[in-house]
DNA sequence: CGATTCTTTGAAAACAGTCAATCTGTGTGG
DNA sequence: CCACACAGATTGACTGTTTTCAAAGAATCG
C-alpha cells in the first residue's frame, strides 16, 4: 500500500529509493472502516495523513447541532485539521471515513525530520500548502458571492469525482445549503440535461 | 517607516541588526493614497506586502458585477493574492487602499533569497502561512454554518479594529450579505445594547 | 426481506435580497 | 462660512430564494 504514496511522490518530485525508504520507515499504514472516526472533537491531531484509497471527510458540529463538512479527501489527497496539528490544541473538528479506506500516516515529529532530510519533500510540502491556500481563497469567494445554484455548479465542476461518491447531504453541508435545496437543484439540472440531449436528428 | 517592520520582526523572532539591514535593502517603502489601486485584475502580483500603516482590502468582482471583499489588512498585516503570487499568473483580484497608507514591499525573488539567508524569517513565514490557513478554515466554517446575524457577531468579535474603520458595505460583502441586511442587524444590536444598559438600579 | 439511512416532495414560513427613496455626514468650491 | 455635491447609510415595501417541517419514496445493508 505504501506504493501508492511512493508513486505519488515520484510523479511530483525527484526522489531516490533511499529517501523513499526513510519515508516508509517513518510512516504507518492504517485501514479505516466505513464510518470509523479518525479524529474526534477534543482529541489532538498530531499526524500527517495521506489517503491511499477511499474517502474521508473533515467536519465540525455547529452551534445548531448540525454537522458541516469542511473538506473531503479522496485517493492521493492529504487531510489535516490545521488548527490542531499546528497548535497542538484539542481539535474542534472530526474526521471520519465515508467508505473503507487506507491511509498512510506519519507522526508530526518524524514528518518534520523528513522535511529536513529531504529538501524536495519540503518543497512539495510548501507547494501543497500554497495550493490549499489558493483553493481556500477561491472557496471563500464562492461562498460570499454565489447563489446555491452557482455553488452547486462550481462544486460539480471542481470535484467531479466527489459529487457522485459521497452522500448528498454532506455535499449540501459543504456548500452551506440545505439538503432539500440541493436535491431540488439536482432535479432541475437532470431535467434540463434531458431536454437538451433529446433533440431529434 | 521601515522601523515598523523592524519592530514587528523583533517582537516575533530572534533577528540581528545585520539581518534587518539585509531586509531593509531588499524592501521599498510605498505610500498609497486613498482609493489608489495597488493591484488590478489582469496584473501579476509579484511582491510580498506588509502594511506599515493604514488599511487595504483585497476584493474580486463577481459574475454579477458586484465587488466582494476577500480580506482586509491593517497595521502590521501582510496582504497577498496567493493565486497570482504563487503561480505568476494574472490576478483575478484587486487590492486598493481604503485610506492613505504606507506599505513595505519586497519583490518575490529578493524575498526568497531572504528566506534562505535568514532561517528565522523562513520560520516566521511558515507560521504566518499556517495561521492564515487556520483563519481560512474558521471563516469557511462560519460561512457554511452561520446566519447573517451570527456572521456579523463573529466578525465584530474577531476584527474589532476593522469594523469601525471600513465602510459598512465592504464588511457586508466580506460576510456575504447585503449592505441593507447588515445595516438592519447593526441597528437591532444598538437597540438591544441600549435596553440592556438602561436597567434602573 | 426488514430496518435503517438517505433522498425526494410539497406546503408554509422565515430569511435575506432588491429596489427606490430618504437621510446623514463630509469635504469642496463659491 | 454657507451651500452644494457626493458617498455612504438607513428605511420601508416588496419579492424571491432558501429553510423548515412533515411525510412519503428510494436505496442500501445486514
Amino acid at each position: 500500500m505504501f506504493e501508492v504514496l511512493a508513486t505519488y511522490l515520484r510523479k511530483r518530485i525527484e526522489i531516490t529509493d533511499d529517501e523513499l525508504e526513510l519515508i516508509r520507515a517513518a510512516c504507518a499504514i492504517r485501514a479505516v472502516r466505513k464510518w470509523q472516526p479518525m479524529l474526534q472533537a477534543g482529541e489532538i491531531w498530531g499526524i500527517k495523513c495521506f489517503v491511499a484509497s477511499g474517502c474521508l471527510r473533515l467536519y465540525r458540529t455547529g452551534t445548531d447541532g448540525k454537522d458541516y463538512t469542511l473538506r473531503f479527501a479522496v485517493d492521493n489527497w492529504w487531510l489535516t485539521d490545521l488548527e490542531s496539528y499546528n497548535q497542538g490544541k484539542p481539535s474542534s473538528y472530526n474526521i471520519e471515513a465515508l467508505m473503507a479506506s487506507t491511509v498512510i500516516v506519519c507522526p508530526k515529529e518524524k514528518w518534520m525530520e523528513l522535511l529536513v532530510k529531504i529538501p524536495a519533500l519540503s518543497k512539495l510540502h510548501e507547494t501543497l500548502m500554497l495550493n490549499n491556500g489558493e483553493a481556500n481563497q477561491r472557496r471563500i469567494f464562492s461562498l460570499i458571492s454565489s447563489s446555491a445554484e452557482e455553488k452547486y455548479n462550481e462544486f460539480k465542476k471542481t470535484y467531479p469525482g466527489i459529487f457522485n461518491r459521497v452522500p448528498l447531504y454532506m455535499v449540501a453541508s459543504h456548500l452551506g445549503i440545505s439538503r432539500e435545496t440541493l436535491s431540488r437543484l439536482r432535479k432541475e439540472h437532470a431535467k434540463q440535461n434531458k431536454e437538451t440531449s433529446s433533440g431529434n436528428l
